[in-house]
DNA sequence: GAATTTGAACTGACTGGTCAGTGCAAAAAC
DNA sequence: GTTTTTGCACTGACCAGTCAGTTCAAATTC
């Protein structure tokens, strides 16, 4: 399940997976084909319609596909669900942690490595609209039939944040009052937020405007402070 | 027959209002009551299982009414929806609008105003989390049916913090530099995604400490600034 | 003040339609 | 010759919305 291997430095964008991979590495199966082409189909017509407003037939055709094909390559209509919930979210903590290790790496600060992560996710959230609408729209529902998968999935991201904060704070580099958790899910909701309002309602602004205006709100620099 | 009826949406409290039942709180006539009923009743189901999931029959069955009337009060299963969607949002914004209001008549900064709008979010929050849960999981749809009344309805919660920080920027508060929506949207996700975590996987945990550690993070008293 | 009328509010069985999932024989693809 | 995909007919459950009929408190009449 991980994404492309990255070899060396050069804004190694992790994520390729997603869309229509052509061979390349791993097993590029022809199985492994049509459960992409699904899964975009999927992601697209759920993020527009919710996950019960959405028919498998809408998904086979979308995705170019018959009927038997969905249930030949997916045991049912959730189970799809939940292999595409957990697919997106894997792609998105890689490229967060990726962000993270290359600051680390060279050199910078946690301060730094947060900024990076926000960019890493709004490059992610600019590439994956739908995907990350979906996960917003089912993230916390209360639903039980996805609940777990879901916990998984969340922790997993937000744990990305929490590392890092953790160091942060371990390295005199955060106040040690700071709450954790709290302060890493409130980090996370900053920048899903701003960016969903963003694709939804400014779509023209650039990537570098938005991460700007979200590093001076990171940084304090909206009130006096510097 | 009377004096009660009127063609257009006003309800006139008639004369025994009083004497009824259900004088306390909003609803005077029974009608009211009955509609209050169907909200409480629908709101708690679709933040559960989204609103396509969640049947006519669960909701007059939670509500206590028979499936017909649902339909008396309401045209359809999408205009119940909207109308909980105005109506939540209607308490949001007010209660909003109060706490910066107040702060300004208390001569507080307008830092004060946006501490006290966070408290005021948790405090909403934390009373109507399932609204909350609803009202994220819809807002980003793409879907066209509610698109309108999401737009119109967000737009009332998002510009009461744009209000605050416009000001702040005029009286020299805040850099002139902040972009004013983006900024705002990131502050309502902040709130929003911290306070659902907070309910969803840490509901023991008491307000002010919530408030306590978002506090924090808009000062931007995290990384070492003062 | 008892009897009667009125109509808004409510009821729940019923209908027409939709949809997840199945089954399977034949065709492609590898 | 095995794996995967196709196409399509079928089923049984489920569900939004309807409508003919019931309830009951207030208004009206006598």
């Amino acid at each position: 399940m991980s994404p492309t291997v990255t070899s060396t430095g050069e804004v190694p964008v992790t994520i390729r997976a997603m869309e229509s991979s052509s061979a390349a590495s791993g097993g590029s199966t022809r199985r492994e084909a049509t459960r992409q082409k699904l899964y975009e189909a999927a992601v697209t017509l759920i993020a527009e319609q919710g996950f019960s407003a959405t028919t498998v037939d809408e998904i086979a055709e979308r995705a170019g596909v018959a009927k038997g094909t969905v249930y030949y390559n997916f045991a049912s209509k959730s189970v799809l669900f939940e292999e595409l919930l957990r697919h997106g979210v894997g792609l998105l903590t890689a490229s967060l942690r990726e962000a993270a290790d290359r600051t680390a790496r060279e050199g910078g600060s946690k301060v730094d490595a947060l900024d990076a992560m926000i960019r890493a996710g709004l490059v992610f959230i600019d590439r994956y609209p739908a995907f990350t609408q979906l996960y917003v729209a089912e993230l916390w529902r209360t639903n039980r039939t996805w609940q777990s998968t879901l916990m998984v999935v969340r922790q997993q991201a937000v744990a990305v944040v929490e590392d890092v904060l953790r160091d942060g704070v371990a390295g005199g580099e955060f106040s040690e009052e700071i709450d954790i958790p709290l302060t890493a899910s409130a980090l996370v909701g900053m920048v899903l937020v701003a960016a969903l309002d963003w694709k939804s309602f400014q779509a023209e602004r650039s990537l570098d405007d938005v991460h700007a205006a979200l590093s001076r709100l990171l940084q304090g620099r909206v009130s006096g402070c510097r």
